[in-house]
Order: C-alpha cells, then structure tokens, then sequence
DNA sequence: AAATAGTACCTTGTGTTGCAAGGTATTCTA
DNA sequence: TAGAATACCTTGCAACACAAGGTACTATTT
C-alpha cells in the first residue's frame, strides 16, 4: 500500500459512511434519477461511482425506504426516478441524528486537539 | 437485514471514514495507549471495538504515521503508549481538509433540501 | 499459595459494501 | 448507418469493522 494513498482512501472510507444519508437527503428534496444524484454529489465535491450507486438504490428500494417510477425523456432513454417512502424519511431523520452525533464528536476532539 | 439495523448499520458505516482521522487527531494532542483511545473515543460517543482499534494501530504504525513505546503502568499489565509521527501529522492534514470538504458538501445537501 | 477480578494486549472469521471494469439499450446527430 | 451521448445494470475484488475468542500481567481476596 503506498503512503500516497492514504488521503484518497480515507476520502472513500469518509463517503461510505454518508452515501445513503446524502442520497436519502437528495431525495426529501425532490425526486431524482440515478445520473442526476451522481451529478449533484459531484456538485459538492463528494464522488461517487455508478458501480456504487446503482446497487445502493436498489437496496434501498428493497428494504422500502425508496420506490421508482418510470419516466420518458426527451433526449435519451427512459428514466428510472426515485423517490422517498414514508419510511424513508423516518430513517432519514435517524441519520441525521447520527450525522450531527458524528460531527459533534469530531468538533470536540478537535477543539481538545487546539486545532 | 432488518430494517431496524439500518440506522446502527449506518452509524458504522459513517464512523468507518472517520475513525483513522480521529485517532490521529487524539494522538496530535498527545500519546496515548489503546484502552485510553477507545475510551476518549466513547466520551464523545464515537464507540469503537476493540477488534477494530488494534489493526488500526498496527496498520497505521507499519505506514509509518504512528510510533510507539512500551511503558510500566502502576496498576496493570504495561501498555503500549502511540505517538504521532512527522508523516503523521502530514497526513492529518490532508484528512482534516478531506473532512472540512465532506461536511461543506453535506451542509450544502442539507440546505438544498431546506433541512 | 490459589483463585478471582481487573486491565491490557492481540487474532481469526465473517459480512458488508465501494469501486473498477465490463456490459446492454435507447435516442439523437452527422 | 455509424457514431456519440445518455441511461441503465452486473461481476469480481479488496478493504475493513466487528464479534468472539484468546493470552499475559497485576492486585485482591480467600
């Protein structure tokens, strides 16, 4: 393993934890097709693959946090749009708590660290 | 896979990327020994295993950011204190900026969705 | 002196999951 | 009709957190 990578690993490793939250808060905002939730998180600097999305969106359709609906575009294949059940918002709500638990976390070794 | 898992599942998943950036951010403060990492780790609810924390070290001492000596303790078994090296310290700022960028990206998310 | 409790260290096996690399299908344009 | 663009999806690999097990040393009790 080289030195090198240590940053970019850790920078997925940091992804992981966050994908589904980001995608679940994609979602409560508005529905969204696969590509166009891979554009926004690149928009903000979080990249993923299609490798990664793709079977993350359908399991979370398959545990009920999400469904799809076809839709026809006007440039291009059809699109598979998802949006967020019921449930998936209460999850998502969970998230959220355990996101800011994290991030208060983080704050305060920080602040015992003088950074 | 229960749904009820998928919020403690996710806590996982989210510490995962942070774990590496958090230890080094106690061992910049000072050194420390395992047991006393897990447990500054689990004062501000970061909770971590055991089976996780010491391949982490090993890990991050074979990639030459930690050093460590043994030292007598006067009730117990000697520990093993970690210090952090030049490379260390290196590293953690570029996972500080990693971090930094994650959270902006979330918070950005987050508003877009008016959370 | 033997047994127990407490502290500290470490390893193995399993399951999850992100990603690179590949693939298919549809539509539009040259 | 050939190519480019867009959209979908799958397979195989590798990384790694954790549960569950273990060893070793010290202090305390019996």
């Amino acid at each position: 393993m080289e030195t090198n990578g240590i940053i970019e690993n850790n920078r997925t490793q940091m992804r992981r934890g966050v994908l589904e939250y980001s995608i679940l808060l994609i979602l409560a905002a508005g529905d969204e097709y696969a590509s166009s939730i891979i554009q926004k998180l690149k928009d903000v600097n979080i990249i993923v693959a299609e490798g990664t999305t793709y079977p993350l969106l359908i399991r979370l359709k398959k545990l009920g946090l999400l469904n799809y609906r076809w839709e026809e575009s006007t440039q291009g294949p059809p699109r598979k749009y998802y949006m967020i059940t019921e449930m998936g918002r209460e999850q998502l709500a969970g998230l959220d708590a355990a996101w800011n638990e994290l991030s208060n976390g983080i704050a305060t070794i920080k602040k015992s660290a003088g950074k």
